[in-house]
RNA sequence: GGGCGAAUAGCUCAGUUGGUUAGAGCGCCUGUCUUACACACAGGAGGUCGGGGGUUCGAGACCCUCUUCGCCCACCA
């Protein structure tokens, strides 16, 4: 036996030295890399990564993402598949484009002054220096991804697919130029998507303002509007066809105030006669509905905003904006304007008018609706699609509550405008040629003249949206394009998507179209949404609120394993998680916690176990097993059963499509981890290892080589269970272990598999049940000496009876019994003359007589409470049996348990009753 | 304005087709430094499952309604 002096675990885990050697010694033995060779005859199990912004610096959102993904991968890892995860980055247009425009600005310049090239090479060269570090601190939370396949949105190969899938698309007669009013940012000058663009709430006001009539002033429409500075832009004013209080109106001019213009009002049935005074201003230009009127009615749409947001007469707006309103911002310009309209009497009223406001995503802007000339994808094709996909059990969504959001959204698709007015992205693969008028040229390769006649061309200064390069994921980083591209062959389509339910537009729903469109398939068969991290006051956990958490601190404070647990433990499904940013010890409590206790719990047992050689469990006989030996075998099995259950299936039974049975299952993370932790902590080291202390003090014998045996065994099983959780301090508590093979990694080692239960004699059975009996007397000696606060270091003597009688096997565990909970024991079938305190409970009866410490008040009060307890119950319980329509309707298994559960509380009720008598009420 | 979801212990949440005395983690109370672990061990308190009505032999679970939160979508100027 190894003393405690010669552990060789230090008594405390120290996270930092084992997460930085076992890490590299995965990698250097390609542990994570997935083979598509090996693929062909196993399951692979493929996810792609979410790929973070190139720039972004690691949040506990990430890290959250990232854990689910790598519990998920190491899981099917060790379960046989080929697992295959792939990571990467995403050239992120917008945001990247913004983080070097805002080093540029404080230098005191603008990215026109370096011109187009110079600035995309600057971008890329900022890319190239600190882009990516994300991925190395991926690693250092234990992500197992596949390395060798990094992949990079605007790499050249995935270039070739974003050129591919928008020249396919063009073909396919899905991908179309058109002038629309879009949402365009005034600071990122760029137009943005529908899903970019996202709705504020905001205080708003409504302007009423009156609009005379060109031949005579003294009538007047009034229209309500909440950004009057658009007014010099307004076109018409529009009633509703039915409306008769503007019957009249219709077909006569108004004059707009300020410019003077004249503008015709005209009926259309988009304007509500109950909103308002009933009449809308016009303004084509600068409004989605307004260009749409526009269309119906010819009218003109002069431009009165830029590019930038400032007021200027623009195309077609030639004398419509006043000399003291040209160069005013669009805000100042508000303001100026309700002067003006003020002072020339034209301002009926402003009411407050709380609305929802759109804004940029990336800078928070306010959007300005602009007309203008933009790159569409018409997406009705792709997402019917996307919705059979989800129909047909092809694809599912957990939680599927977000089901029926998805097909929401695909139902009432509108189209994706996919170009943008930056420059850092997949520039537009179209040319122009200057000199015939030949049809733009859109091409799969660079254009360098005119096909027709041979003179320049220009190719279009747009680039694409960067989620036209991230919908491609699952495809391009296979290789798609490429018809011989092997890792598309081995391992597409995919299995699970995990990322947060707010890009399930922009992001995932896209995914599934063009992988549906361009290879027939979905890339996935599940997308998990999980929820989000918030702080206790549960918002989220955002940079500018400064509530957030970084990772990398609290694996330095407690180590990757512990941020793991503590995430996973508390992720329900798509339930958001809570973390206090400002009591890191607190929120991190329940992980470091469990790895501290882990750690003992394998620095003793491995101490105890020893490097000698084992015997493997299947080798021992039945009979050679403990009642503790056969209890925590079957425990065992329990617990694999439950992580199974909680995390499966992990893929369609039938390899095609889900059932309905299936459908919602598995993916419980917490439930998962919970069943682990129950068993490790809760069976393994509070009972398992507890009873068996006395047989491992032994020198030696049989019974101790057995204890040895089934230690090293049940140990050796839990770190497999706990290690897609928590890899690091599992992997290295696994290599102390005698039966482990030098060159092994755990994070390879096989799943375990629960024993089946007709394997089992029926004395196996009957011996592990003894254990449970042993677990409740215990329980209740250890009751007794607390209720009668017992002297902690004295022993009592307590008579035990099993329930079902005197168990001549039972006696074999009085000495346990008694060590555990400080007693001597004896097992009887009667009970003892001598006053006692006793506990009844299912399974055993026991007395504990304490000679002149009982307080026999005390017992007799405590007795009779529980007595008229049970004795409610018991009364309620037959009353049910007594209802001739519970014995007629329920189910017979259902009855029978309640007569046995009755006839059970009756007997405990008679030895209560019994031991009463006895104490003298 | 539509649609969806939630309300269970002080906090965060489980509770799988209706069926034992509703559970876990953290927190709280009482003991204990019992040589693996005080980041621990042992014992314990705490819930009429948001209110009301209904279906059923039986409801935390199903139906209706009310209240309070949250999310998504939407062209109300």
């Amino acid at each position: 036996m190894t003393s405690p002096d010669q552990n060789p675990l230090p008594p405390q885990y120290e996270a930092a030295p084992t997460e930085a050697s076992w890490y590299p010694r995965w990698t250097e033995h390609g542990v994570f890399t997935a083979d598509r060779d090996r693929a062909a005859d196993r399951e692979p199990f493929v996810i792609v990564m979410p790929p973070p912004n190139v720039t972004a610096v690691l949040h506990v959102g990430h890290g959250l993402n990232n854990t689910v993904q790598d519990v998920l991968i190491r899981w099917r890892r060790m379960a046989g598949d080929e697992a295959l995860w792939v990571p990467g980055t995403d050239h992120a247009g917008i945001a990247t484009q913004n983080v070097v425009e805002k080093q540029l600005t404080a230098a005191g310049q603008t990215r026109f002054d370096l011109g187009r090239e110079a600035f995309v090479e600057r971008v890329a060269g900022f890319v190239e220096q600190t882009g990516g570090e994300i991925l190395n601190q991926l690693k250092a939370i234990g992500c197992s991804a596949d390395w060798t396949r990094t992949a990079y949105t605007f790499s050249p190969e995935l270039s070739v697919a974003v050129r591919e899938a928008f020249v396919r698309l063009h073909e396919d007669g899905l991908v179309y130029k058109g002038h629309r009013v879009i949402h365009w940012c005034p600071r990122c000058g760029t137009s943005l998507s529908d899903e970019e663009a996202e709705f504020t709430e905001t205080a708003g006001k409504l302007y009423h303002l009156r609009y005379p009539l060109a031949d005579d002033p003294t009538q007047s429409v009034t229209v309500a509007t909440t950004r009057p500075e658009t007014m010099l832009g307004d076109v018409a004013v529009a009633v509703h066809p039915e409306d008769e209080r503007y019957a009249a109106m219709v077909g006569r001019e108004l004059q707009l105030p300020l410019n003077g213009v004249r503008i015709p009002v005209v009926a259309d049935s988009y304007t509500d006669p109950a909103f308002g005074s009933g009449a809308v201003k016009i303004t084509p230009a600068h409004d989605a509905n307004d260009f749409e009127v526009g269309k119906r009615h010819s009218l003109a749409m002069p431009v009165v905003i830029d590019a930038e947001g400032i007021v200027r007469e623009g195309d077609g707006a030639a004398g419509r904006v006043p000399a003291e309103l040209a160069g005013l911002d669009r805000f100042a310009a508000r303001k100026q304007i309700v002067a003006m309209l003020e002072a020339a009497g034209a301002l009926v009223k402003i009411d407050a008018h709380p609305h929802s406001v759109r804004h940029c995503y990336r800078c928070d802007t306010v959007v300005e609706p602009r007309l203008s000339n933009q790159w569409f994808v018409r997406m009705q094709p792709l997402a019917e699609k996307a919705l059979t996909a989800l129909r047909s059990g092809e694809l599912r969504i957990l939680p599927d509550r977000w089901e029926a959001v998805y097909v929401n959204w695909l139902e009432g698709i509108r189209d994706w405008n996919i170009s943008r007015q930056i420059w850092w992205g997949h520039r537009v693969p179209v040319w122009y040629c200057d000199h015939c008028h030949a049809a733009p040229i859109v091409s799969r390769t660079d254009v360098t003249a005119c096909p027709s006649c041979g003179g320049t061309v220009r190719q279009d200064e747009d680039v694409l949206d960067t989620w036209f390069s991230s919908w491609l994921w699952p495809i391009s980083t296979l290789g798609w394009p490429n018809a011989d591209a092997a890792d598309l062959a081995a391992f597409y389509p995919g299995d699970v998507l995990v990322t947060a339910p707010e890009i399930l537009f922009f992001w995932v729903s896209r995914m599934v179209m063009s992988g549906c469109w361009f290879m027939g398939k979905a890339p996935f068969h599940t997308v998990y949404l999980h929820g989000t991290v918030r702080d206790m006051q549960h918002r989220k956990m955002s940079k500018s609120l400064g509530n957030g958490i970084d990772p990398l601190d609290v694996v330095r404070l407690y180590g990757a394993d512990a941020l793991r647990w503590t995430m996973v433990a508390g992720l329900g499904l798509g339930v958001d998680v809570m973390l206090d940013p400002t009591d890191l010890d607190k929120s991190f409590a329940p992980g470091r916690n469990f790895c501290t206790k882990l750690w003992n719990i394998g620095r003793f047992l491995l101490s105890r176990v020893g490097e000698e050689p084992v015997q493997p469990v299947s080798a021992l006989s039945a009979d050679a097993l403990s009642a503790a030996d056969a209890w925590i075998l079957a425990r065992l099995d329990a617990a694999i059963a439950e992580c199974d259950a909680a995390l499966g299936p992990a893929r369609p039974a039938n390899g095609a499509t889900w059932t309905a049975a299936e459908r919602s299952r598995g993916l419980r993370l917490s439930e998962y981890a919970e069943a682990a932790r129950r068993f490790v902590w809760n069976e393994l080291a509070d009972w398992y290892l507890e009873s068996i202390k006395p047989r491992l003090a032994a020198d030696s014998g049989v019974d101790r080589e057995v204890a040895r045996a089934v230690l090293a065994h049940v140990f050796d099983h839990a770190l497999r269970l706990l290690h897609p959780i928590i890899p690091f301090i599992t992997e290295a508590l696994w290599h102390h272990l005698p039966q482990t093979s030098a060159d092994a990694f755990l994070a390879q080692a096989p799943w375990p598999v629960a024993r089946a239960e007709d394997t089992l004699s029926a004395s196996e059975r009957a011996n592990a049940a003894r254990f449970d009996t042993a677990q409740q007397a215990v329980q209740s000696i250890r009751q007794v000496r607390s209720e009668y606060a017992v002297n902690p270091g004295a022993f009592v003597s307590a008579v035990v009876m099993p329930t079902g009688g005197d168990d001549a096997a039972f006696a074999a565990l009085s000495g346990v019994i008694g060590s555990l909970a400080r007693a001597t024991v004896t097992i009887s079938p009667d009970a003892p003359a001598e006053a006692a305190a006793s506990v009844v409970t299912p399974l055993v009866t026991v007395h504990v007589p304490l000679a002149g410490m009982i307080d026999l008040d005390k017992e007799r009060q405590r007795l009779s409470g529980e007595i008229t307890q049970l004795d409610t119950q018991l009364t309620a319980l037959l009353g049910r049996l007594g209802n001739e329509k519970f014995v007629a309707k329920a189910p017979v298994a259902v009855v029978e348990a309640e007569r046995a559960k009755a006839a059970e509380w009756q007997g405990r009720l008679d030895a209560m009753r019994t031991k009463l008598t006895q104490l003298g009420a």
